[in-house]
DNA sequence: TATAAAACATTACGTAACGTGTGATTCAAG
DNA sequence: CTTGAATCACACGTTACGTAATGTTTTATA
């Protein structure tokens, strides 16, 4: 026979805590002594174990309470219900890590917080990009758009780093003369990036590629694509003139 | 301006919700008609998307209030904390699932709730194998349990299941003859996934086996390579000496 | 303009799983 | 039998609101 404090020490839970158990009727110790002391036998100790390892599993008190009362409890459907549940913060989670990835590289861009960026991630990493694509364009189907989403998915964070690196070194060099090796070299590494992110696609591409045209002179900010605006694009078309006119 | 209840309508959030930010302070409207009724201006529209997009991020409303209220505040770095967070939180869920996983293959096998072997496997994705292993173990050294950690760590669930289903077959047939072809068969498949799990590392194979003959003669109940008991391993003994003599 | 209906303000209690006290009581040791 | 430590019950605080209950203001209709 333990007291409570015995009990919290030898198995770390405070004292508070299994007070709140013996409060609602989770844990409740087999007898008291005669001045209202609890004393837990090897039977509580054994049920807190227990307490402590569905806790761990993610089950709430009352949830314990009521698997641990029904001795025809069926064990394997609550496990797999619990690791259904895992697998679905887990899902929330890669989305928002994703999410706050893309945050901190427009910060890291733009100097500051932009917040129409932001929104604009959220939304995507939010609703899928369907939502942010989809309205009226006539040059991604739906198709194009679950493509997409795939790639998009699929990108490790090393692709998303060397992409966004891609891109800021256009961006810092946008006004130099498209003519340049230097920007055709830059052209050159950013299409050789979409390429292999989108998986040798063309016919995506050339979709993906007159939506964004269009998108910039229209949309509000072009946002979007971030962090590629409307001079990103017409760089890349200049650059692509003037060496395919050169040669 | 608009009213309480418009600006829920505009932005799906509850009035009860701009009710208390305005409460705590967090959005206070910027202005109010004689009877008291709230009258939110487009400032106050857009610190309420920000504050949407922060919470969505996973910052706390308090946090939230600091921030806003700060204009010197560093996003990139309260952002980046947060994505450190956010890559905690996942790794824990990631051991919870495989713990689970465990626990429900485990009930699968027992046909119930094995508690010793829950308490087994949670502690092991706990504090990693190593402290489940170590104690007093002459077999396998720290590298070993190291390389372990991570063959363990690279398994997929598909390797997992067949890997259960492949004791799950011996253990169905744990009493029939060692030198039949059946046996062979049962044994050859478990030997052949160890040996690809453990990417064909004999040595660390060979201290396993040993680790596991010693173990199961003198731990409680050789819980911690569940789920092959002692009856499995004399079985793939008796097998392996029944053929190995035949020949 | 009178009145009904809708919207709004304010107050307050409830949630989950305890942490953090407080003063009163009981236990174990000397 | 007297301390001092352990333990008791009680109660408030935490987050981000949901859910009433009740009284007041605004809006719509007659």
């Amino acid at each position: 026979m333990y007291s409570i404090g015995q009990l919290s020490k030898q198995t770390g839970v405070t004292v508070r805590t299994l007070d709140y158990y013996d409060e609602i009727n989770l844990i409740t110790p087999s007898s008291k002594t005669s001045g209202g002391h609890r004393l837990y036998d090897e039977d509580n100790v054994m049920k807190l174990q227990q307490v402590l390892a569905l806790k761990y599993m993610g089950f709430s008190l009352e949830q314990i309470k009521m698997s641990l009362r029904d001795s025809a409890n069926t064990w394997q459907q609550s496990i797999n219900e619990q690791i259904e549940m895992v697998h679905q913060e887990k899902e929330r989670l890669n989305m928002l890590e994703k999410a706050l990835q893309g945050i901190s590289y427009s910060i890291e861009f733009e100097g500051e917080m932009n917040w129409s960026i932001v929104f604009n991630i959220i939304q995507l990493f939010q609703k899928g990009p369907e939502h942010v694509f989809q309205p009226h364009d006539e040059h991604l189907s739906q198709e194009d758009i679950q493509k997409m989403m795939q790639f998009n998915n699929q990108m490790t964070e090393e692709d998303i780093e060397e992409w966004m690196s891609s891109i800021q070194a256009i961006q810092a060099n946008i006004d130099i003369d498209p003519a340049s090796t230097k920007a055709r070299e830059l052209a050159e590494r950013w299409m050789t990036l979409a390429d292999n992110i989108f998986d040798h696609d063309e016919e995506l591409l050339g979709n993906m590629w007159q939506s964004m045209e269009q998108k910039e002179s229209t949309d509000d900010k072009g946002i979007a694509f971030y962090p590629m605006d409307q001079k990103f694009i017409a760089f890349i078309k200049e650059v692509y003139i003037a060496h395919h006119e050169g040669e």
